[in-house]
DNA sequence: AGTTAGCTGGTGGCCTCAGT
DNA sequence: ACTGAGGCCACCAGCTAACT
């Protein structure tokens, strides 16, 4: 099981491997009960399972994290649990000490693949810790490709241009604004999880279930990524400001609900998203101080962030990638957004909203 | 296109010190 | 004497860039 810490796994081998530990180590029976993607978007969580407690099923709603050795990340996964119906489960690979008092702490339930687990509910209350793992395995972080800044950044380019994934890493890693080695990890951990198949040397590499990627992608970006992009909030005196701001032409784009609104014309924005790049970040932010009387306020409307991806990737002209407006809609946790998202979305398996 | 050495930054653990 | 907060430091993953 040395593979399972060292290597990124797929969620249902993580769930079989902890439900397999439950039922060693606490005899603890389960069974699964459905596996997403689910496609509502209250079910953004891995699968749902059962615990059969005394005979009488349980169930939970699970999110599968490979690695959790930071705080932030069991904070993400109980918020994002937060809005199920159902009780929220964390099942990973390894929880120390440590995490585990954490997420006690914090009131989010886990098991893990080596029997650790904090599981509580009327008649139930189990709190296993300091199960070691195996010699020889780290304690690593993950070199995934949804999952670290770099790999964010490659998975987004390979997501927005069709086509891309069979460009040399060099190309990828110039679009993407990151190094050949990252494009390197990141490729490899996309061909291990089943999302990109490479026919060999010399032949070209293909994206698999691009849609999966990207529900993953957008999980992560709002924690690995976007904290990244020096996010600055600005409040404007006039509502509707944006109808009249041309951005293409100052190198800035529209994401989140503005960008949303012109590319479907459905949401009525009340928050603002732009993506300006940083070398022109200051002379930009300068011009929407003077036209449009901005000022710095961190409950503003307007978000301003670093522009992160290459040329030619946008949807259309001053409006943010896709996969970018996506991510943006869902991160808020509207409901006015999540259901545009949803629409995007499909426009977007339909291939209408595919820029290149 | 792949590999790897070296740098950077984040995290956890340990130590010290102040307060009770 | 004990406890908790804060600071410091070592370790390690992530990343870059040079090299093959």
């Amino acid at each position: 099981m040395g593979a399972l810490i060292t290597g990124v796994i797929l969620e249902s081998e993580l769930l079989e491997h902890a439900r397999a530990a439950l039922r060693e180590r606490l005899d603890i029976e389960t069974e699964i009960s459905s596996m997403g993607p689910y496609p509502d978007l209250q079910r953004r969580h891995d699968a749902e399972i059962d615990l059969f407690v005394q005979g009488e099923p349980r169930r939970y709603a699970v999110e599968c994290k490979t690695f959790v050795d930071r705080r932030d990340v069991a904070q993400q996964v109980k918020q994002q649990l937060k809005s199920v119906a159902t009780p929220g489960l964390l099942i990973t690979s390894y929880l120390s000490k440590e995490m585990a008092a954490y997420c006690r702490d914090i009131d989010l339930q886990f098991i893990d693949t080596h029997g650790n687990a904090f599981l509580k509910g009327p008649g139930l209350l189990v709190y296993v810790t300091g199960e070691r793992r195996e010699t020889g395995a780290k304690p690593g972080r993950s070199t995934g490709a949804v999952t670290t800044v770099a790999g964010l950044r490659v998975a987004f380019t390979l997501l927005t241009s069709s086509g891309m994934v069979a460009a040399p890493y060099r190309e990828i890693a110039s679009k993407a604004g990151v190094s050949l080695g990252a494009v390197s990890n990141a490729v490899e951990d996309l061909e291990r999880r089943g999302y990109v198949i490479s026919g060999g040397a010399g032949k070209r590499r293909a994206l698999l279930e691009p849609e999966k990627l990207l529900e993953e992608w957008t999980l992560n970006y709002p924690i690995q990524l976007r904290p990244k992009l020096n996010g600055r909030r600005y409040s404007v005196p006039s509502t509707d400001w944006w109808k009249d701001a041309q951005l293409d032409m100052s190198g800035a784009v529209w994401g989140g609900e503005v960008a949303a609104h012109h590319l479907t014309g459905y949401l009525k924005p009340a928050t603002q998203t732009i993506y300006v790049a940083p070398a022109a970040r200051g002379a930009w932010l300068k011009g929407l101080v003077t036209t449009y009387r901005a000022k710095p306020d961190p409950n503003g409307s307007l978000e301003v962030l670093d522009k992160f991806w290459g040329e030619g990737l946008e949807s259309g002209p001053g409006i943010a990638p896709f996969a970018l407006v996506y991510a943006d809609l869902l991160a808020s946790l509207d409901p006015r957004s999540a259901e545009t998202a949803h629409l995007m979305r499909k426009e977007w398996t339909n291939g209408d909203l595919n820029p290149a």
